[in-house]
DNA sequence: CTTGCAAAAGTTGTCTGACAACCTGATAAT
DNA sequence: ATTATCAGGTTGTCAGACAACTTTTGCAAG
């Protein structure tokens, strides 16, 4: 097992790291079993209590088993990746997180909008000019609605020509769309006067990606997902 | 504090679980200190080492924050609510993924510094005075240089008081640690001259927060990565 | 009275050495 | 061959001692 020296950080805050990347990284495979507590403490230069409190962490996580005498075995290689159906019960009830949503989407739309602006080829104009049209079809219905809206902000990030980017905001869109699913869709997209003032919004972002203005299209998103923020937090 | 009497089971996995239902049901809310080590390992009628080792699994969950000198704190009661971001850990890392990575993290940490700047509380402002004196006594020295860089930008984005903000920035900063590593951290870090500039950029992010000015943090940050860019770009 | 700063007290971080509890494999007795 | 026993290694735990850090306290200068 490869050791690189410890940083002025706390020791087994960086033990913990050390284990758990050369976990995930697959140096240390599934079944492998780890180096005596007095044979790691030695090699990185440490007590054995440090060392054990790496491993109380590593066991926490989950990657790793400790049998009494009996050594400590790896058990799991990769980052827990799954989202679970009663945590996202308490997403749509939550407001603080349904604000931190919001707070991160403006965060990365506002540049989303400004990158695609400088960025946009002609055929992500032609999506976009597409989808407006399709917007403006649909004021009234809320499942049109819904479905025209989360097209529109993935062709936009698709315009950035940034996978990144779009993986990025589609983690974060998934939980926001279920937030608002079924609990405040009608608000958002069936009444008439919001839904046109949703549409005349995205319609002035478009503008502004198509007429390459990084700055309008910025400030255009900004204010749309304020008012977003306003509406939500009217039912909330 | 209630304690019940230890079973058979080891001693450290007793108070862990112990701890960790009296915060999820609320017995002990976020924001709350624990009791010191030493109090809780004499009630608990155990060695101050066992009670470190329940308290660094609780830690690894997420559940409370250790603070050397300063106790243990209670920073979340619920479960956590995962945003699932779909296998960045596992891409290659190639030049294109590089700069759509830096592309994704100009978005973000810009408003990270902008809502820092108007978030920050006091506490804050001490966690990023004390990484930017350790920053300049790390000058030259590139594993120390590394970890107080990465500190910095995470006490950034703690500052804002939103975590999913800090789950987004923690996924793409992971595989972005990575990709610095395999390329050039010595050009990074070691140089001295680099260094203090890096130094000088972000003790400006830092006076922008602490004085509460939104626009020159995030001016500052955007200045920041830019130079990053191009740094890197050099060694590619 | 307020402010600022230094000393004190309290807390976490770490090491050491010791012993108990437990697992494993080898050896000896049956 | 089977069983009993033992030796060595490993995890679990404790107590005490400092180091590093934070918060509080208390005193002195303004």
């Amino acid at each position: 097992m490869e050791v690189t020296p410890l940083t002025k950080r706390n020791h087994y805050e960086e033990i913990t790291e050390q284990l758990k990347r050369q976990i995930l990284e697959g140096k240390l495979k599934v079944g492998d079993k780890l180096p005596s507590t007095k044979a790691m403490s030695e090699r990185f230069g440490v007590g054995r209590s440090t060392t054990r409190e790496a491993l109380s962490a590593l066991k926490a996580m989950g990657l790793i088993e400790i049998r009494q005498g009996g050594g400590c075995t790896v058990i799991r290689s990769e980052p827990e990746a799954e989202i679970k159906l009663p945590e996202l019960e308490a997403l749509r009830l939550n407001r603080k997180t349904l604000l931190e949503l919001i707070e991160v989407r403006q965060s990365l739309e506002s540049s989303i909008a400004s990158l695609a602006a400088e960025k946009r080829t002609d055929e992500d104009v032609r999506a976009l000019k597409r989808i407006v049209k399709e917007m403006a079809l649909a004021v009234g219905d809320d499942l049109e609605g819904e479905r025209t809206d989360i097209e529109f902000h993935l062709a936009l990030v698709k315009a950035t020509h940034n996978s990144m980017l779009s993986k990025v905001l589609d983690s974060i869109m998934t939980p926001m769309e279920l937030a608002i699913r079924e609990v405040r869709r009608v608000e958002l997209y069936a009444n008439r006067t919001v839904a046109e003032r949703l549409l005349e919004e995205h319609s002035d972002i478009a503008a502004a990606v198509v007429s390459r203005n990084p700055e309008a299209a910025a400030e255009g998103m900004k204010r749309h997902l304020r008012n977003i923020e306003r509406i939500l937090l009217k039912y909330l």
